[in-house]
DNA sequence: AAGATTTGACCAGG
DNA sequence: CCTGGTCAAATCTT
């Protein structure tokens, strides 16, 4: 027990100042030589920190409230930055973006892309990617056609772990069947023995029988990722503790905690106060979440409406 | 026959 | 020119 608070206590120690250093590397960069590419890497780090440091304190909030999943509408976001006209004045400016955001899905079985998250989707093409060893799949919503639902995703397996498929979504539905879709918890169970029933069935089939069970879904990230090179760095640097973007299991991944130190880990969040919280590792959580994307409120407020006898006593990190 | 997938061609951005 | 994303004709599946 123990040993993981220290653990906990370091990292946190290790997040925030990290946050602070970035902070200060940002203000020196907010002069007429830094580009906004940098200062928009910065913000990230900045942000991952903080939301590594919530984690650590057993409190995603930043999960939650910065989950676009649930939108409603395909909305681009604005990213605000800052740029150089003709004649190399800073110059305010808004880039129009689709939210995109990824996680990571870890199966057993061949048939990893096709688990079901709950919509339909249609390959429209498929990708070798170079310094990759799997191809990249993209899927568009079923009812773009029917609809002009935008949502799109990419699916690529790891080049690390082959069980990981790598899934990064692309705006959001506005389709009338993603509104009905019912992703509740059981809902998200069943569909999952759907899928280890198809794997199976098709596994047969091919005379190729072997044990087909979903391990684990995990989510890793619903950060919208603003553009491709973040994007492409998101994948390069994911395992790096500094530079991956905001994650939601980030507590436990990029920082390489031993077996052990997870297992004790668990015990703690089992025995926690907390722990009769849900936190959003999945969309079926996240997607029941009454925010989308940023909120006028602040974030007390926004947590006081998520868990309003939420008591936090953070003193205990500190013994 | 309709809908989904495959795959080479095309295109835009860097 | 290279790369990643999309298109669309051919093919496959239901």
């Amino acid at each position: 027990m123990e040993k993981v608070k220290a653990w906990e206590k370091k990292t946190l120690i290790t997040e925030l100042t990290q946050g602070m250093e970035f902070v200060n590397r940002l203000k020196s960069k907010i002069d007429p030589l830094a580009s906004p590419e940098e200062c928009d890497l910065l913000l990230e780090k900045i942000l991952s920190s903080l939301d590594k440091s919530l984690s650590i304190l057993n409190l995603k909030a930043f999960n939650v409230i910065r989950e676009p999943y649930w939108c409603s509408k395909n909305e681009v976001s604005d990213l605000d930055y800052y740029s150089r006209d003709q004649g190399k004045n800073m110059v305010f400016k808004k880039r129009k973006l689709l939210q995109q955001w990824s996680k990571q899905v870890r199966i057993s079985g061949i048939e990893g892309p096709n688990y079901d998250d709950g919509y339909s989707w249609r390959k429209y093409g498929q990708k070798d990617i170079l310094g990759a060893n799997h191809p990249r799949a993209y899927y568009r919503c079923t009812h773009k056609n029917t609809q002009g639902c935008l949502a799109t995703k990419q699916v690529q397996q790891s080049d690390e772990d082959p069980l990981v498929f790598e899934v990064t979504y692309k705006g959001k539905h506005n389709c009338k069947a993603s509104q009905s879709v019912d992703i509740s918890e059981e809902n998200q169970k069943a569909n999952y023995n759907k899928n280890q029933y198809q794997l199976q069935k098709q596994k047969v089939g091919n005379q190729n029988v072997e044990k087909l069970n979903i391990i684990k879904e995990e989510t890793l990230s619903f950060t919208p990722l603003k553009s491709e090179s973040e994007k492409s760095q998101f994948f390069a640097n994911s395992m790096d503790p500094f530079t991956s973007p905001i994650t939601s299991e980030s507590l436990y991944l990029p920082l390489f905690p031993t077996q052990e130190e997870e297992l004790e880990m668990d015990q703690i969040l089992q025995s926690s106060k907390l722990s009769h919280i849900e936190f959003s590792t999945t969309p079926t959580s996240v997607i029941n979440s009454p925010f989308c994307g940023y909120s006028d409120l602040s974030v007390d407020d926004q947590v006081d409406n998520i868990y309003p006898n939420l008591m936090i006593d953070i003193s205990e990190f500190f013994t």
